[in-house]
RNA sequence: GGCGCCGUAGCCAAGCGGUAAGGCAGAGGCCUGCAAAGCCUUUAUUCCCCGGUUCGAAUCCGGGCGGCGCCUCCA
């Protein structure tokens, strides 16, 4: 088995074959860094980390870049209305998402190319159009892209190619195009450019580059001609990817990506989450309001990624629940103590006290425990459900298949063989290297020493009480903890605490 | 108008021709000093509606109804 994708392009769910592996070249198109991202951008990061991790996880030697555009109108307005430099501006909304992505558990990009950063390289990409008689230059000193000259034009986004026929020239307020459709590749400076430094010298003099350019030529050089796989939101498939195979293969002559990845919208309490709305939600005030990260991860992998997805407050009030059952069961398994060890082939030892055989491996009739065999079924069903397009729900549900049947075995089995222990730790961890809930849940629930050892000490003083069947000191103890963010559980093995949410 | 998606329990969400995953919430029970956690039972005889194909359909086809996305430098 291997991983099934949809590719936009030829509208199917195809075999994912990198061109040279185990190495996969995946880029993805990143934000504007104007302003915070709000959570649909996260929702496409999350399902660019999920088949980034899941790779991985795979065995694939995986070279991630995503760009960020710092210079397109958005960051010149808002750059303008500061009053400073679009660098100047862009740079710490660059940090701050960035801040958030790794909050969120996003692993890092190996490179995020600034639109910025590559203005020549983008200049002599237009003059190779030129040369190529795929862009013309007009009399103001802008450059666009001849679509009419380039006959697979629309088929990314399934368009008919009679509207790409060359056309009359069409007057623009201001600018001259064959096509109306034509692009551009670079747009004549204005003076709002100059005053924000987004202005640069080139053959058609000042002026700064156009938007899609830029994807094309950072991935290029980021990454070489061809791309494995390219994802993207799903408003960008037309014109800005279609516009990029355009511009790439225009140049190279090559094919631009194998695999083109598109991820569905969510929406936000089941409407369009728009600015007219008012409806944004950025992650940045989601952490400030203290919920959890791994709770926004969790909702946000709770649908495929190409099928709608609605974001709502009380859907990250589950998916915290959810999460704090994943952190439980992981707890669970950590101080469970297991009964004897193995030897290398798997054999248990004689039991030392002579006592009778243990039963957790006898009854299985093998050498695997229940413990075990159900880690290789849940390991096994996690990774058809990824295989299958990124089905990262039915992923999820086959986590919590084996977190339900694996405590279900520790509350009915006396003992359980080390070994059989091990293996759904494995399992979990596995598991969680592509998830990313439980590491980044943990790194959000730290508590610090000092903390810790305070609680330590109320836990000792509350079972004093206890043992003196003051309860009610014991039950203020327990709830004045809870007031902290803590919950005591009691068990036969002692008191264990949580911090929660 | 063009292209495309979706309608499954109170909410979220899998399922891709073989007899309804999972999470959250609810009810009852076991365990517990009480809790928490966990487990068990329970919560859709049925998948928007109507036809059709099939031994068999939530799954395929046709027609409705309803919701939504892109086509505008919004991920």
């Amino acid at each position: 088995m291997s991983l099934k994708l949809y590719d936009t392009l030829t509208r199917s769910v195809r075999d994912f074959e990198p061109a040279d592996p185990p190495r996969v070249r995946l880029y993805a198109c990143g934000p504007t860094v104007y302003d915070h991202a709000h959570i649909g951008n996260y929702r496409s990061f999350l399902v660019y980390d999920l088949l980034h991790r899941y790779l991985k996880w795979s065995g694939y030697d995986v070279d991630f870049v995503m760009n960020l555009t710092d210079v397109d109108d958005k960051t010149i307005d808002r750059a303008s209305e500061a009053g400073k430099d679009v660098r100047e501006y862009t740079a710490p909304f660059t940090e701050s998402i960035l801040a958030d992505a790794r909050t969120l558990g996003i692993l890092p990009a190996r490179s995020y190319p600034l639109a910025t950063g590559y203005v020549p390289q983008m200049v002599s990409w237009i003059e190779r159009l030129e040369e190529k008689g795929l862009a013309y230059a007009t009399e103001d000193g802008s450059v666009y892209f001849s679509i009419g000259a380039f006959p697979a034009y629309g088929r990314l986004k399934g368009l008919d190619p009679e509207f790409t026929r060359p056309g009359a020239r069409v007057a623009d307020d201001e600018y001259e195009k064959e096509n109306v459709r034509d692009f551009a590749l670079w747009k004549a400076a204005k003076p709002a450019d100059e005053a924000v430094g987004a202005a640069w010298d080139s053959p058609w003099g000042r002026g700064r580059p156009g938007w899609h350019l830029e994807c094309s030529v950072m991935s290029i050089a980021e990454l070489g001609e061809t791309l494995d796989i390219h994802m993207g939101g799903e408003d960008l498939v037309f014109p800005h990817h279609e516009n990029e195979i355009a511009q790439s293969e225009g140049v190279t002559g090559q094919t631009f990506v194998r695999h083109w990845v598109h991820v569905k919208h969510l929406v936000v309490e089941g409407e369009k989450m728009s600015k007219s709305l008012g409806n944004t939600i950025t992650v940045h005030e989601l952490l400030e309001e203290g919920l959890g990260p791994a709770a926004i991860r969790h909702q946000l992998l709770g649908a495929q990624y190409r099928r709608e997805l609605n974001f709502t407050r009380d859907g990250l009030a589950a998916s915290a629940a959810a999460v704090q059952r994943l952190l439980d069961f992981e707890a669970r398994l950590a101080e469970t103590v297991g009964a004897g060890g193995v030897d290398g082939a798997g054999n248990r030892p004689p039991a030392a006290d002579g006592g009778a055989p243990a039963t957790a491996t006898a009854e299985s009739g093998g050498l695997a425990g229940p413990l075990a065999r159900l880690a290789d079924e849940a390991v096994e069903a996690f990774r058809t459900a990824l295989e299958d397009d990124l089905n990262s729900a039915e992923a999820l549900a086959a986590l919590f298949v084996f977190v339900n049947r694996v405590n279900g075995e520790l509350d009915a089995a006396a003992e359980v063989a080390q070994c059989d222990l091990e293996a759904a730790r494995a399992a979990l961890a596995s598991m969680d290297e592509v998830l990313g809930l439980l590491s980044v849940a943990h790194e959000d629930l730290d508590v610090d020493d000092d903390f810790a050892s305070e609680i330590e000490s109320l836990i000792a003083e509350r079972k004093a009480a206890r043992g003196d069947k003051d309860f009610a000191r014991a039950d203020a103890i327990r709830d004045d903890l809870v007031e902290r963010g803590i919950v005591l559980e009691d068990s036969a093995a002692g008191t264990r605490w949580k911090r929660v949410r």
